[in-house]
DNA sequence: TAGGATTAAGAAAACGGTTTCCAAATTCAC
DNA sequence: GTGAATTTGGAAACCGTTTTCTTAATCCTA
């Protein structure tokens, strides 16, 4: 393995300097600079990241918190974007980062998680997927001991950012596009909401209800709790008198759209997220892209802002509405 | 941060006995033992694994490549599964797991690759999707300068085990449950079966050509290209003359299957995974369960094994089959 | 009981970087 | 041309472990 002393003695300087020139100080002339660069080029030089982690108090490593056992196929499909996004990043900007699971934080006091994660040297944490009542993470979050990028809750402090859609307001949209899209009456829309012990539940009822106010239609919310069993339950309960279903996911929608099948009625529903098994599940949906894959992108660039001494903020990111159609997603 | 002079302190000994007693080395005393592990006790100590990875030439870090890019849906939930069966053992045998994807590699040469990984103190890798086209990945493989471990590839050498289920049984067994439950005319079989540059395409077929010559039932082999699409047309030219149709994958069986809908003929359909998706597919679907999250904790368990010396093997896992129910995925 | 063999524990040198601090060299103002 | 201010580069300590090498202590065996 070819270790910056190697590169130190090719180019004729020290190792100080060499570390210099790699993490970018300013007290190094352009001279030294190409010859070091000179050196790393010949040498193929990489620095180690474990040892660059293991020194440096500054910089450190990043964890990806998520949960892919909450909701099945949905979550697998959308943690595993977040993680990518947030591994693509690190490596761009020579950072580990580590993927962790909620479900390793079972019944460990915060203390225990704290020490957990600083004996990996992580400086900084990603969490995804997360709700009210975990609570060691929230109290991780809140005891600030780490710098914090948390997704889809509305946490800011010094060392907290928060990112995510703005959900209100995209539930807004895609409520508005399927209803005026609709043909036929939409003046009674059924809204099937996620967890009530999440935020993106309540800001996407929030949406749905403003909409209701500004345009004038019925709109009945009931709780889906995010299962794609209860929406349909709640479907063949209530769909038939409705003119429009806008759900709190796209499992949800699934299983709205499953249940109106089965009763033989063709409404149009909408779903939230973007996932690919909406286009395995009929036609007639729309839904609310989120690019998953770009958040976690954003997080982990938000990390290496907040461990950078800067303050924490709210991120919005862009959003999409879509069509599902089972060619879109036919390979 | 609590660290081993803490504790070596704490228990009056040096920090060289206190590493000795948490790596467990025999040269150590029963009693200084307990009183090691007394102090660990009481301080809460737990080792970074930073730098222990560091400091440590033979323990280091294990990397879990996946592809999630490729199939969409299907490997997006396989691969996230691999990564967690890894990163849980990893997390028991205190050792870091870091995923990785293909993609990183592209373009690299094998030595940029090695040079990479080496970078990150990796001494053990953990490979699952590869196909013979990844030329870099399987070549680095083959310069064992690391331990290795494959999923579903048939490489073993010194430095490198292969991990996987007998596909070409399982292939025989779903077929031949699909054949006798059946309960129409069998004789007529169509097969559909992945790319061709994959270990596992191979192995199924030749399974599905051994049954067919035991059972005595015309078999049809086209190649499908683990495409949804691809089956789907195969299906809609050859499927309405067929009595049984098996596919080399899950998603294949779902575009054959949804094909049999459109044409309204309701042949059974057999695939091969069993991810969750199958449960939307439609009815009369039965499919090879792999666990692919315990494969991902042998696979981890095993990188262990090579790196304490032991040579390469084969290690074969046990697999279910399953007839697919939307009622059992339904969430 | 002497003397070698074994066992237990500690001191110190790695591992590959970062960072602080200091000295030398250069620039600048007057 | 002198002294102060500013760049630039290097020496060395450090991050938290592991591991090698010694030494001291204990155990056998003859």
């Amino acid at each position: 393995m070819v270790t910056i002393r190697d590169v130190a003695k090719r180019a004729g300087v020290a190792v100080s300097t060499v570390s210099k020139v790699i993490n970018k100080y300013p007290s190094v002339s352009e001279d030294t600079i190409a010859r070091v660069n000179e050196a790393i080029e010949e040498l193929h030089f990489i620095p180690n990241s474990v040892a660059a982690s293991l020194s440096s108090k500054q910089s450190g490593r990043v964890a990806v918190l998520t949960d892919p056992d909450g909701q099945t196929l949905a979550s697998s499909e959308i943690m595993m974007q977040y993680i990518m996004g947030a591994v693509k990043a690190g490596n761009e900007a020579r950072l580990d980062v580590v993927p962790l699971f909620f479900s390793m934080f079972a019944g460990m006091t915060v203390e225990e998680a704290e020490h957990r994660l600083e004996a990996q040297n992580i400086r900084s944490i990603i969490v995804c997927g997360l709700d009210r009542d975990m609570k060691v993470l929230t109290e991780l979050i809140e005891r600030e001991k780490f710098k914090n990028v948390v997704v889809d809750m509305p946490m800011e402090s010094e060392n907290t950012s928060n990112i995510g859609v703005d959900h209100a307001q995209a539930q807004k949209d895609i409520l508005r596009k399927t209803i005026t899209e609709n043909m036929g009456p939409s003046d009674k829309v059924l809204y099937i909401s996620g967890r009530t012990n999440s935020y993106v539940t309540e800001e996407r009822v929030r949406g749905a209800m403003e909409l209701s106010q500004e345009m004038g239609f019925e709109l009945t919310v009931t709780n889906g709790e995010f299962s794609e069993k209860k929406a349909r339950e709640i479907t063949l309960q209530l769909g038939r008198n409705m003119d429009v279903i806008a759900c709190g996911s796209d499992l949800m929608a699934i299983g709205a759209m499953k249940a109106l099948t089965d009763m033989n009625v063709f409404h149009p529903v909408c779903g939230f997220d973007g996932i690919t098994l909406m286009g395995y599940a009929g036609k007639n949906m729309t839904t609310v892209r989120q690019d998953f894959s770009y958040i976690g992108e954003e997080a982990l660039r938000e990390c290496i802002r907040l461990m950078s001494g800067e303050p924490g903020k709210t991120i919005r990111v862009p959003y999409s509405l879509m069509q599902v159609r089972y060619e879109d997603v036919l390979n």
